[in-house]
DNA sequence: ACCGTGACTGGCA
DNA sequence: ATGCCAGCCACGG
């Protein structure tokens, strides 16, 4: 695990954890739209790698409550079980059908607004 | 050191 | 409407 990254206090794994953290229960947002707040230089294929290394970083991180720009749960595979992502996003309230966020729009938070 | 690949996305055919 | 392509950066083989 990165012990020591580069430039520890403005990694953008950092960035996008503490982002990530910051999504209130029962919301959901996108890998796009965390790419974005985190910088234009990252990509929303780098969130994804970096929410594939999440499971081990404290605080803990809720990878769950972000999906892709469709809302569907398109990283349900990386969870402990298939079944773990919507679990937990059903626990929170929100309906998942057929592996899509129900009412994706309206459970849609937008980072930038609370940076 | 190079290349393929990834929990993605917007644009164009 | 569907599908393919390039681009984003880091990491493993």
């Amino acid at each position: 695990m990165p012990e020591r990254p580069s430039t520890a206090e403005s990694s953008f794994v950092d960035r996008v954890y503490m982002l990530v953290r910051k999504i209130p229960r029962g919301r959901v947002t996108t890998y796009g739209a965390i790419a974005e707040a985190c910088g234009s230089r990252i990509s929303a294929k780098m969130v994804g790698w970096a929410m594939n290394m999440s499971h081990r970083v404290l605080p803990p991180v809720p990878a769950h409550r972000v999906v892709n720009r469709k809302g569907i749960l398109t990283g349900k595979h990386h969870f402990a079980t298939p079944t773990l992502m919507q679990e937990l996003l059903e626990r929170e309230g929100i309906r998942v059908e057929d592996d899509r966020v129900i009412d994706f729009d309206k459970l849609f938070w937008d980072p930038r607004k609370s940076i």
